[in-house]
DNA sequence: ACCGCAAAAATTGCGTACAATCCGAGCGTC
DNA sequence: GACGCTCGGATTGTACGCAATTTTTGCGGT
Protein backbone atom coordinates (compact mmCIF):
# COMPACT_ATOMS: atom_id res chain seq x y z
CA UNK A 1 0.00 0.00 0.00
CA UNK A 2 1.65 3.55 -1.14
CA UNK A 3 0.18 6.71 -1.37
CA UNK A 4 1.43 10.06 -2.65
CA UNK A 5 3.35 11.92 -0.47
CA UNK A 6 0.72 14.74 -0.45
CA UNK A 7 -1.58 12.86 1.74
CA UNK A 8 1.05 11.72 4.10
CA UNK A 9 1.11 15.08 5.91
CA UNK A 10 -2.41 16.12 5.21
CA UNK A 11 -3.25 18.80 1.98
CA UNK A 12 -6.51 19.40 0.20
CA UNK A 13 -7.23 18.18 -2.76
CA UNK A 14 -7.90 19.62 -6.20
CA UNK A 15 -10.63 19.67 -8.14
CA UNK A 16 -11.30 19.75 -12.28
CA UNK A 17 -10.51 22.65 -14.62
CA UNK A 18 -12.86 23.64 -17.11
CA UNK A 19 -16.07 22.60 -15.68
CA UNK A 20 -18.22 25.76 -16.49
CA UNK A 21 -20.14 24.35 -14.04
CA UNK A 22 -18.06 25.57 -11.27
CA UNK A 23 -20.49 27.02 -8.97
CA UNK A 24 -17.42 30.66 -8.67
CA UNK A 25 -18.28 30.93 -4.69
CA UNK A 26 -15.31 32.93 -5.35
CA UNK A 27 -16.18 36.46 -4.85
CA UNK A 28 -14.16 37.84 -8.52
CA UNK A 29 -13.52 36.47 -11.32
CA UNK A 30 -9.76 36.54 -10.39
CA UNK A 31 -9.89 34.60 -7.36
CA UNK A 32 -11.75 31.92 -9.26
CA UNK A 33 -10.21 31.78 -12.06
CA UNK A 34 -6.62 31.17 -10.11
CA UNK A 35 -8.26 28.64 -8.28
CA UNK A 36 -9.31 26.65 -11.65
CA UNK A 37 -6.22 27.09 -13.43
CA UNK A 38 -4.35 26.28 -10.09
CA UNK A 39 -6.68 22.92 -9.47
CA UNK A 40 -5.88 22.48 -13.36
CA UNK A 41 -2.14 22.55 -12.73
CA UNK A 42 -1.80 20.51 -9.39
CA UNK A 43 -4.07 17.79 -11.43
CA UNK A 44 -1.26 17.77 -14.20
CA UNK A 45 -3.40 19.10 -16.93
CA UNK A 46 -0.02 21.04 -18.09
CA UNK A 47 3.40 19.83 -18.61
CA UNK A 48 6.07 20.90 -16.34
CA UNK A 49 7.72 24.09 -18.75
CA UNK A 50 4.13 24.44 -20.73
CA UNK A 51 3.72 28.35 -21.23
CA UNK A 52 0.45 29.69 -20.43
CA UNK A 53 -0.96 31.64 -23.33
CA UNK A 54 -2.77 34.71 -21.58
CA UNK A 55 -5.43 33.85 -24.75
CA UNK A 56 -6.01 30.83 -24.63
CA UNK A 57 -6.70 30.27 -21.29
CA UNK A 58 -9.24 32.97 -21.23
CA UNK A 59 -10.85 31.59 -24.34
CA UNK A 60 -11.08 28.30 -22.25
CA UNK A 61 -11.88 29.70 -19.18
CA UNK A 62 -14.58 32.14 -20.90
CA UNK A 63 -13.43 34.96 -19.62
CA UNK A 64 -11.25 38.55 -21.07
CA UNK A 65 -7.61 38.12 -20.57
CA UNK A 66 -7.91 40.72 -17.48
CA UNK A 67 -8.85 37.65 -14.50
CA UNK A 68 -6.45 35.78 -15.70
CA UNK A 69 -3.52 37.91 -16.00
CA UNK A 70 -4.32 38.21 -12.47
CA UNK A 71 -4.68 34.97 -11.53
CA UNK A 72 -1.50 34.45 -12.86
CA UNK A 73 0.30 36.32 -11.16
CA UNK A 74 -1.06 35.05 -8.20
CA UNK A 75 -0.17 31.70 -9.11
CA UNK A 76 3.60 32.93 -9.66
CA UNK A 77 3.37 34.08 -6.54
CA UNK A 78 2.59 31.38 -4.85
CA UNK A 79 5.61 29.43 -6.59
CA UNK A 80 3.48 27.35 -8.88
CA UNK A 81 4.61 29.33 -12.28
CA UNK A 82 7.10 30.91 -13.21
CA UNK A 83 7.30 34.65 -14.89
CA UNK A 84 9.50 36.48 -17.09
CA UNK A 85 8.66 39.65 -17.91
CA UNK A 86 7.34 39.91 -22.13
CA UNK A 87 7.62 36.07 -22.13
CA UNK A 88 4.58 35.44 -19.83
CA UNK A 89 4.25 32.84 -17.60
CA UNK A 90 4.89 28.78 -17.40
CA UNK A 91 4.51 26.16 -15.21
CA UNK A 92 7.52 26.10 -12.92
CA UNK A 93 9.20 22.49 -13.36
CA UNK A 94 10.30 21.43 -10.08
CA UNK A 95 13.63 19.40 -9.51
CA UNK A 96 13.29 15.89 -7.35
CA UNK A 97 15.86 18.28 -5.00
CA UNK A 98 13.34 21.08 -4.71
CA UNK A 99 10.69 18.60 -3.42
CA UNK A 100 12.83 17.07 -1.21
CA UNK A 101 13.84 20.82 -0.11
CA UNK A 102 10.77 22.05 0.59
CA UNK A 103 10.07 19.18 3.13
CA UNK A 104 13.29 20.28 4.75
CA UNK A 105 12.33 23.65 5.01
CA UNK A 106 8.74 22.44 6.17
CA UNK A 107 10.20 20.39 8.82
CA UNK A 108 11.90 23.78 10.23
CA UNK A 109 8.69 25.59 9.96
CA UNK A 110 6.67 23.25 11.24
CA UNK A 111 8.46 22.18 14.20
CA UNK A 112 9.02 25.90 14.73
CA UNK A 113 4.65 25.76 14.81
CA UNK A 114 4.76 22.72 17.28
CA UNK A 115 7.09 24.83 19.49
CA UNK A 116 5.04 28.13 19.54
CA UNK A 117 1.86 26.08 20.09
CA UNK A 118 3.28 24.58 23.30
CA UNK A 119 4.49 28.21 24.24
CA UNK A 120 1.25 29.68 23.99
CA UNK A 121 -1.00 27.28 24.43
CA UNK A 122 -4.30 26.01 22.73
CA UNK A 123 -7.84 27.47 22.90
CA UNK A 124 -10.61 24.61 24.38
CA UNK A 125 -11.83 24.45 20.70
CA UNK A 126 -8.15 23.59 19.64
CA UNK A 127 -7.92 20.96 22.19
CA UNK A 128 -10.88 19.06 21.13
CA UNK A 129 -10.63 19.26 17.55
CA UNK A 130 -6.80 17.71 17.87
CA UNK A 131 -8.64 15.30 20.40
CA UNK A 132 -11.20 14.30 17.85
CA UNK A 133 -8.62 13.40 15.27
CA UNK A 134 -6.52 11.81 17.59
CA UNK A 135 -9.65 9.72 18.93
CA UNK A 136 -10.35 9.16 15.04
CA UNK A 137 -6.78 8.42 13.99
CA UNK A 138 -6.90 5.45 16.89
CA UNK A 139 -10.09 3.96 15.43
CA UNK A 140 -8.79 3.88 12.23
CA UNK A 141 -6.20 2.17 13.31
CA UNK A 142 -7.62 -0.36 15.58
CA UNK A 143 -7.82 -2.47 12.56
CA UNK A 144 -4.92 -4.13 11.77
CA UNK A 145 -5.07 -3.32 8.00
CA UNK A 146 -5.74 0.08 6.04
CA UNK A 147 -8.59 -0.05 3.05
CA UNK A 148 -8.83 3.18 0.64
CA UNK A 149 -11.30 4.49 2.74
CA UNK A 150 -9.36 4.53 5.98
CA UNK A 151 -6.45 5.79 3.96
CA UNK A 152 -8.50 9.11 3.03
CA UNK A 153 -9.80 9.02 6.19
CA UNK A 154 -6.47 9.12 8.27
CA UNK A 155 -5.74 11.63 5.60
CA UNK A 156 -7.78 14.15 6.73
CA UNK A 157 -7.27 12.93 10.48
CA UNK A 158 -4.02 14.32 9.92
CA UNK A 159 -4.66 17.46 8.11
CA UNK A 160 -6.89 18.53 10.79
CA UNK A 161 -3.97 17.37 13.33
CA UNK A 162 -1.10 19.64 11.86
CA UNK A 163 -3.68 22.18 10.68
CA UNK A 164 -4.65 23.05 14.26
CA UNK A 165 -1.32 22.88 15.31
CA UNK A 166 -0.14 26.24 12.75
CA UNK A 167 -3.20 27.81 13.65
CA UNK A 168 -2.06 27.13 17.28
CA UNK A 169 1.00 28.70 16.66
CA UNK A 170 -0.69 32.25 16.51
CA UNK A 171 1.48 32.89 13.42
CA UNK A 172 -0.20 33.83 10.18
CA UNK A 173 2.96 34.02 8.12
CA UNK A 174 4.28 30.76 9.81
CA UNK A 175 1.22 29.07 8.07
CA UNK A 176 1.53 30.64 4.57
CA UNK A 177 4.50 29.35 4.23
CA UNK A 178 3.49 25.80 5.35
CA UNK A 179 0.93 25.94 3.01
CA UNK A 180 4.21 27.29 0.33
CA UNK A 181 5.52 24.34 0.78
CA UNK A 182 2.50 22.00 0.52
CA UNK A 183 2.10 23.62 -3.20
CA UNK A 184 4.98 22.20 -4.77
CA UNK A 185 3.73 19.22 -6.77
CA UNK A 186 5.25 16.17 -5.66
CA UNK A 187 6.81 15.34 -9.11
CA UNK A 188 3.18 15.08 -10.95
CA UNK A 189 1.77 12.71 -8.46
CA UNK A 190 5.53 9.98 -9.14
CA UNK A 191 6.82 10.09 -6.09
CA UNK A 192 5.61 8.11 -3.22
CA UNK A 193 6.18 7.50 0.16
CA UNK A 194 5.84 4.47 1.73
CA UNK A 195 2.27 4.11 3.27
CA UNK A 196 2.37 0.61 5.41
CA UNK A 197 0.41 -0.25 8.46
CA UNK A 198 3.09 0.58 10.70
CA UNK A 199 4.55 3.62 9.10
CA UNK A 200 0.73 5.21 9.86
CA UNK A 201 0.58 3.59 13.31
CA UNK A 202 3.80 5.48 13.86
CA UNK A 203 3.10 9.37 12.74
CA UNK A 204 0.27 8.71 14.50
CA UNK A 205 1.98 8.01 17.60
CA UNK A 206 4.03 11.28 17.11
CA UNK A 207 0.89 12.80 16.81
CA UNK A 208 -0.09 11.48 20.00
CA UNK A 209 3.69 12.48 21.88
CA UNK A 210 3.35 15.80 20.16
CA UNK A 211 0.42 16.49 21.71
CA UNK A 212 1.12 15.28 24.84
CA UNK A 213 4.02 18.13 24.71
CA UNK A 214 2.27 20.52 23.90
CA UNK A 215 -0.61 19.95 26.23
CA UNK A 216 2.32 20.50 28.76
CA UNK A 217 4.08 23.27 27.19
CA UNK A 218 7.41 21.49 27.07
CA UNK A 219 8.26 24.11 23.68
CA UNK A 220 11.74 21.85 23.41
CA UNK A 221 9.94 18.59 23.16
CA UNK A 222 7.37 19.40 20.87
CA UNK A 223 9.47 20.82 18.36
CA UNK A 224 11.80 18.11 18.49
CA UNK A 225 9.12 15.63 17.81
CA UNK A 226 7.88 17.47 15.14
CA UNK A 227 11.11 17.85 13.63
CA UNK A 228 11.32 14.16 13.32
CA UNK A 229 7.72 13.11 12.53
CA UNK A 230 8.36 15.53 9.35
CA UNK A 231 11.78 14.83 8.79
CA UNK A 232 11.04 11.07 8.75
CA UNK A 233 8.33 11.99 5.75
CA UNK A 234 11.41 13.38 3.81
CA UNK A 235 13.80 10.41 4.39
CA UNK A 236 10.73 7.93 2.98
CA UNK A 237 10.07 10.41 0.30
CA UNK A 238 14.09 10.42 -0.27
CA UNK A 239 14.49 6.67 -0.41
CA UNK A 240 11.13 5.99 -2.67
CA UNK A 241 12.84 8.21 -5.26
CA UNK A 242 14.86 5.27 -5.94
CA UNK A 243 16.53 3.74 -3.50
CA UNK A 244 19.27 5.69 -4.32
CA UNK A 245 20.84 8.81 -2.33
CA UNK A 246 18.74 12.38 -3.66
CA UNK A 247 20.68 13.27 -7.01
CA UNK A 248 23.38 15.85 -7.21
CA UNK A 249 21.73 19.29 -7.96
CA UNK A 250 21.58 21.34 -10.35
CA UNK B 1 24.99 53.21 19.87
CA UNK B 2 21.94 51.60 17.67
CA UNK B 3 20.64 51.25 14.90
CA UNK B 4 17.47 49.62 13.10
CA UNK B 5 17.31 45.99 13.13
CA UNK B 6 16.59 46.28 9.56
CA UNK B 7 20.66 46.66 9.63
CA UNK B 8 21.69 44.42 12.43
CA UNK B 9 21.03 41.50 9.36
CA UNK B 10 21.27 42.69 6.55
CA UNK B 11 18.55 44.40 4.46
CA UNK B 12 18.62 46.57 1.31
CA UNK B 13 17.58 50.34 1.18
CA UNK B 14 14.32 52.18 -0.08
CA UNK B 15 14.68 54.69 -2.39
CA UNK B 16 12.14 57.74 -2.31
CA UNK B 17 8.81 57.26 -3.42
CA UNK B 18 7.60 59.83 -6.82
CA UNK B 19 10.69 60.49 -7.78
CA UNK B 20 9.39 60.93 -11.66
CA UNK B 21 13.09 61.07 -12.28
CA UNK B 22 13.29 56.72 -11.51
CA UNK B 23 15.61 55.46 -14.02
CA UNK B 24 13.05 52.83 -14.73
CA UNK B 25 15.27 50.17 -15.49
CA UNK B 26 12.63 47.33 -14.33
CA UNK B 27 11.86 45.95 -17.80
CA UNK B 28 8.01 46.89 -17.01
CA UNK B 29 5.89 49.89 -15.54
CA UNK B 30 4.29 47.00 -13.52
CA UNK B 31 7.65 46.15 -11.71
CA UNK B 32 8.75 49.67 -11.75
CA UNK B 33 5.32 50.87 -10.11
CA UNK B 34 5.90 47.81 -7.60
CA UNK B 35 9.94 49.15 -6.27
CA UNK B 36 8.08 52.63 -6.30
CA UNK B 37 5.09 52.00 -3.93
CA UNK B 38 7.06 49.35 -2.16
CA UNK B 39 9.90 51.82 -1.19
CA UNK B 40 7.47 54.67 -0.33
CA UNK B 41 5.77 52.53 2.04
CA UNK B 42 8.65 50.94 3.39
CA UNK B 43 10.03 55.11 4.30
CA UNK B 44 6.37 55.35 5.82
CA UNK B 45 4.65 57.34 3.62
CA UNK B 46 1.69 55.72 4.30
CA UNK B 47 -0.16 55.27 7.77
CA UNK B 48 -0.53 51.15 8.56
CA UNK B 49 -4.01 50.34 7.58
CA UNK B 50 -4.07 53.12 5.11
CA UNK B 51 -6.17 52.08 1.91
CA UNK B 52 -4.29 52.76 -1.48
CA UNK B 53 -6.56 53.87 -3.79
CA UNK B 54 -6.11 52.82 -7.78
CA UNK B 55 -6.43 56.11 -8.86
CA UNK B 56 -4.83 58.29 -7.00
CA UNK B 57 -1.73 55.80 -7.03
CA UNK B 58 -2.25 56.04 -10.99
CA UNK B 59 -2.40 59.62 -11.40
CA UNK B 60 0.21 60.23 -8.74
CA UNK B 61 2.81 57.75 -10.41
CA UNK B 62 1.28 59.05 -14.06
CA UNK B 63 0.69 55.53 -15.29
CA UNK B 64 -2.99 54.20 -15.52
CA UNK B 65 -4.83 52.09 -13.28
CA UNK B 66 -3.77 48.41 -14.71
CA UNK B 67 -0.02 48.64 -13.76
CA UNK B 68 -1.03 49.79 -10.42
CA UNK B 69 -3.17 46.94 -9.92
CA UNK B 70 -0.50 44.20 -11.07
CA UNK B 71 2.44 46.07 -8.33
CA UNK B 72 -0.48 46.09 -5.51
CA UNK B 73 -1.22 42.64 -6.28
CA UNK B 74 2.55 41.93 -5.93
CA UNK B 75 3.15 43.62 -2.70
CA UNK B 76 0.02 42.31 -1.17
CA UNK B 77 1.60 38.47 -2.26
CA UNK B 78 4.97 39.94 -0.46
CA UNK B 79 3.18 40.63 2.39
CA UNK B 80 3.56 44.46 2.92
CA UNK B 81 -0.25 44.82 1.67
CA UNK B 82 -3.79 43.09 2.49
CA UNK B 83 -6.88 42.68 0.01
CA UNK B 84 -10.04 42.60 0.25
CA UNK B 85 -11.46 41.75 -2.67
CA UNK B 86 -13.77 44.59 -4.08
CA UNK B 87 -12.48 46.30 -1.24
CA UNK B 88 -9.15 47.43 -2.55
CA UNK B 89 -5.78 47.25 -0.61
CA UNK B 90 -4.44 48.80 2.35
CA UNK B 91 -0.90 49.28 4.02
CA UNK B 92 -0.45 45.69 6.49
CA UNK B 93 -0.50 46.52 10.50
CA UNK B 94 2.41 44.88 11.60
CA UNK B 95 1.71 43.77 15.46
CA UNK B 96 4.90 43.96 17.34
CA UNK B 97 4.29 40.30 18.09
CA UNK B 98 4.62 39.78 14.24
CA UNK B 99 7.67 41.38 13.72
CA UNK B 100 9.02 39.13 16.79
CA UNK B 101 7.30 36.09 14.95
CA UNK B 102 9.01 37.01 11.60
CA UNK B 103 12.85 36.80 13.20
CA UNK B 104 11.68 33.38 15.04
CA UNK B 105 10.71 32.21 11.67
CA UNK B 106 13.81 33.97 9.88
CA UNK B 107 16.18 31.90 12.71
CA UNK B 108 14.59 28.54 11.51
CA UNK B 109 15.19 29.05 8.14
CA UNK B 110 18.33 30.59 8.42
CA UNK B 111 20.04 27.85 10.51
CA UNK B 112 18.50 25.44 7.67
CA UNK B 113 20.41 27.73 5.35
CA UNK B 114 23.16 27.22 7.31
CA UNK B 115 23.28 23.82 7.69
CA UNK B 116 22.75 23.08 4.27
CA UNK B 117 25.57 25.28 3.25
CA UNK B 118 27.55 23.49 5.42
CA UNK B 119 26.68 19.61 4.01
CA UNK B 120 26.41 21.10 0.10
CA UNK B 121 29.78 22.87 0.13
CA UNK B 122 30.55 26.29 -1.11
CA UNK B 123 31.53 27.39 -4.67
CA UNK B 124 35.23 29.04 -4.76
CA UNK B 125 33.50 32.22 -5.37
CA UNK B 126 31.33 31.72 -2.69
CA UNK B 127 34.56 30.95 -0.09
CA UNK B 128 36.29 34.57 -2.03
CA UNK B 129 32.97 36.53 -1.11
CA UNK B 130 32.92 35.30 2.47
CA UNK B 131 36.45 35.71 2.86
CA UNK B 132 36.20 38.79 2.19
CA UNK B 133 33.27 39.92 3.99
CA UNK B 134 35.11 38.52 7.25
CA UNK B 135 38.11 40.09 6.67
CA UNK B 136 36.42 43.60 5.88
CA UNK B 137 34.41 42.92 9.47
CA UNK B 138 38.01 42.20 10.93
CA UNK B 139 39.31 45.53 9.20
CA UNK B 140 36.54 47.50 10.33
CA UNK B 141 36.42 46.36 14.12
CA UNK B 142 40.10 46.67 14.36
CA UNK B 143 39.13 50.24 15.60
CA UNK B 144 37.85 49.72 19.26
CA UNK B 145 34.68 52.36 18.11
CA UNK B 146 32.30 51.95 16.02
CA UNK B 147 31.48 55.13 13.53
CA UNK B 148 28.16 56.34 11.68
CA UNK B 149 30.26 54.77 8.40
CA UNK B 150 31.39 51.86 10.07
CA UNK B 151 28.45 50.91 10.82
CA UNK B 152 26.72 51.19 7.35
CA UNK B 153 30.05 49.32 5.94
CA UNK B 154 29.29 46.71 8.87
CA UNK B 155 25.59 46.69 7.18
CA UNK B 156 26.67 46.08 3.90
CA UNK B 157 29.49 43.30 5.41
CA UNK B 158 26.87 41.53 7.05
CA UNK B 159 24.48 41.39 4.61
CA UNK B 160 27.13 39.82 1.97
CA UNK B 161 27.87 37.23 4.70
CA UNK B 162 24.41 36.20 5.09
CA UNK B 163 22.81 36.67 1.27
CA UNK B 164 26.08 34.47 0.49
CA UNK B 165 25.17 31.70 2.51
CA UNK B 166 21.67 31.45 1.21
CA UNK B 167 22.57 31.29 -2.33
CA UNK B 168 25.24 28.36 -0.57
CA UNK B 169 22.04 26.59 0.42
CA UNK B 170 21.10 25.90 -3.09
CA UNK B 171 17.49 26.39 -2.19
CA UNK B 172 15.74 28.84 -4.26
CA UNK B 173 12.45 28.55 -1.72
CA UNK B 174 14.45 29.17 1.60
CA UNK B 175 16.15 32.59 -0.34
CA UNK B 176 12.58 33.79 -0.82
CA UNK B 177 11.32 33.01 2.49
CA UNK B 178 13.76 35.06 4.06
CA UNK B 179 13.15 37.84 2.01
CA UNK B 180 9.47 37.67 3.01
CA UNK B 181 11.12 38.00 6.47
CA UNK B 182 12.91 40.70 6.29
CA UNK B 183 10.59 42.96 4.15
CA UNK B 184 8.61 43.05 7.49
CA UNK B 185 9.04 46.48 8.33
CA UNK B 186 10.37 46.89 11.73
CA UNK B 187 7.66 48.57 12.92
CA UNK B 188 8.34 51.91 11.19
CA UNK B 189 11.86 52.13 11.90
CA UNK B 190 11.09 52.63 15.61
CA UNK B 191 12.65 48.81 16.52
CA UNK B 192 15.91 49.71 17.59
CA UNK B 193 18.01 46.75 18.95
CA UNK B 194 21.16 47.34 20.87
CA UNK B 195 24.13 47.85 18.51
CA UNK B 196 27.29 48.57 20.51
CA UNK B 197 30.66 48.04 19.70
CA UNK B 198 30.85 44.14 21.64
CA UNK B 199 27.21 43.47 20.15
CA UNK B 200 28.34 43.92 16.91
CA UNK B 201 31.51 42.35 17.91
CA UNK B 202 30.22 39.08 19.04
CA UNK B 203 28.40 39.17 15.87
CA UNK B 204 31.40 38.88 13.59
CA UNK B 205 32.53 35.99 15.97
CA UNK B 206 29.57 34.26 15.18
CA UNK B 207 30.31 35.15 11.56
CA UNK B 208 34.13 33.28 11.73
CA UNK B 209 32.41 30.27 13.51
CA UNK B 210 29.53 29.90 10.92
CA UNK B 211 32.11 29.73 8.63
CA UNK B 212 34.51 27.68 10.02
CA UNK B 213 31.64 25.03 10.30
CA UNK B 214 30.37 25.36 7.19
CA UNK B 215 34.06 24.70 5.55
CA UNK B 216 34.32 21.56 8.29
CA UNK B 217 31.49 20.52 6.50
CA UNK B 218 30.21 20.34 10.13
CA UNK B 219 26.53 20.92 9.59
CA UNK B 220 24.77 20.75 13.03
CA UNK B 221 27.54 23.02 14.22
CA UNK B 222 26.40 25.35 12.04
CA UNK B 223 22.94 24.74 11.86
CA UNK B 224 23.15 25.58 15.78
CA UNK B 225 25.38 28.63 15.27
CA UNK B 226 23.14 30.39 13.01
CA UNK B 227 20.54 29.47 15.31
CA UNK B 228 21.84 31.37 17.91
CA UNK B 229 22.77 34.09 16.23
CA UNK B 230 19.60 34.85 14.67
CA UNK B 231 17.94 34.25 17.89
CA UNK B 232 20.46 36.74 19.65
CA UNK B 233 18.75 39.26 17.03
CA UNK B 234 15.70 38.57 18.22
CA UNK B 235 16.21 38.97 21.67
CA UNK B 236 17.87 41.89 21.65
CA UNK B 237 14.70 43.21 19.42
CA UNK B 238 12.54 42.10 22.30
CA UNK B 239 14.51 43.58 25.43
CA UNK B 240 14.47 47.20 23.22
CA UNK B 241 11.17 47.04 22.88
CA UNK B 242 10.95 47.88 26.23
CA UNK B 243 12.61 46.09 28.69
CA UNK B 244 9.30 43.92 29.09
CA UNK B 245 8.63 40.48 28.42
CA UNK B 246 7.14 40.39 24.45
CA UNK B 247 3.81 41.13 25.43
CA UNK B 248 0.54 38.78 24.98
CA UNK B 249 -1.08 38.34 21.73
CA UNK B 250 -3.75 38.80 20.22
C1' DA C 1 -31.31 62.85 18.28
C1' DC C 2 -31.15 58.03 16.61
C1' DC C 3 -31.97 54.29 13.54
C1' DG C 4 -33.10 52.15 9.07
C1' DC C 5 -33.33 52.59 4.25
C1' DA C 6 -32.64 54.24 -0.42
C1' DA C 7 -30.24 56.82 -3.78
C1' DA C 8 -25.79 58.85 -5.17
C1' DA C 9 -20.91 58.90 -5.20
C1' DA C 10 -16.74 56.60 -5.03
C1' DT C 11 -14.03 52.64 -5.86
C1' DT C 12 -12.89 48.27 -7.56
C1' DG C 13 -13.61 44.44 -11.21
C1' DC C 14 -13.72 43.40 -15.92
C1' DG C 15 -13.77 43.74 -21.04
C1' DT C 16 -11.65 45.53 -25.07
C1' DA C 17 -8.55 48.14 -28.11
C1' DC C 18 -4.12 49.50 -28.94
C1' DA C 19 1.00 49.79 -28.15
C1' DA C 20 5.35 47.53 -27.14
C1' DT C 21 8.07 43.60 -27.19
C1' DC C 22 9.59 39.13 -28.47
C1' DC C 23 10.27 35.26 -31.61
C1' DG C 24 10.97 33.16 -35.99
C1' DA C 25 10.97 33.08 -41.07
C1' DG C 26 12.79 34.73 -45.10
C1' DC C 27 16.23 37.20 -47.53
C1' DG C 28 20.61 39.23 -48.60
C1' DT C 29 25.48 39.40 -47.99
C1' DC C 30 29.95 37.64 -47.03
C1' DG D 1 26.74 27.31 -46.37
C1' DA D 2 26.82 30.45 -42.34
C1' DC D 3 25.89 34.68 -40.37
C1' DG D 4 23.29 38.92 -39.74
C1' DC D 5 19.20 41.77 -40.82
C1' DT D 6 14.63 43.00 -41.50
C1' DC D 7 10.08 42.21 -41.45
C1' DG D 8 5.73 39.90 -40.01
C1' DG D 9 3.06 37.30 -36.75
C1' DA D 10 2.17 36.20 -32.17
C1' DT D 11 2.08 37.42 -27.39
C1' DT D 12 2.36 40.33 -23.56
C1' DG D 13 1.92 45.22 -21.50
C1' DT D 14 -0.91 49.32 -20.98
C1' DA D 15 -4.73 52.53 -21.37
C1' DC D 16 -9.38 53.42 -20.98
C1' DG D 17 -14.40 52.78 -20.54
C1' DC D 18 -18.15 50.48 -18.59
C1' DA D 19 -20.26 47.27 -15.14
C1' DA D 20 -20.55 45.67 -10.40
C1' DT D 21 -19.87 46.41 -5.76
C1' DT D 22 -19.10 49.07 -1.80
C1' DT D 23 -19.36 53.23 0.87
C1' DT D 24 -21.25 57.50 1.77
C1' DT D 25 -24.91 60.69 1.82
C1' DG D 26 -29.41 62.22 2.64
C1' DC D 27 -34.04 61.54 4.00
C1' DG D 28 -38.04 59.95 6.54
C1' DG D 29 -39.79 57.66 10.46
C1' DT D 30 -39.80 56.77 15.30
Amino acid sequence: MSETVSDALGEPAPDSFADGMDAERAPTRSLSVADRIRASILSGDFEPGARLHEVRLSERLGVSRTPVRSALQSLASEGLLEYAPNRGYSVRRFLTSEIVDAYEIRTMLESLAARLAAERGLTDAERAVIEGALADGDAILAKAELEEADRIGYGAVNFAFHDTIHAASRCRMLGDMIRMCQSVPQSSHRNVVSFEYLEVRRRHEDHHRIYDAILLRDAYRAEMLMREHVASVKTGLVRSISGRAPRSRR
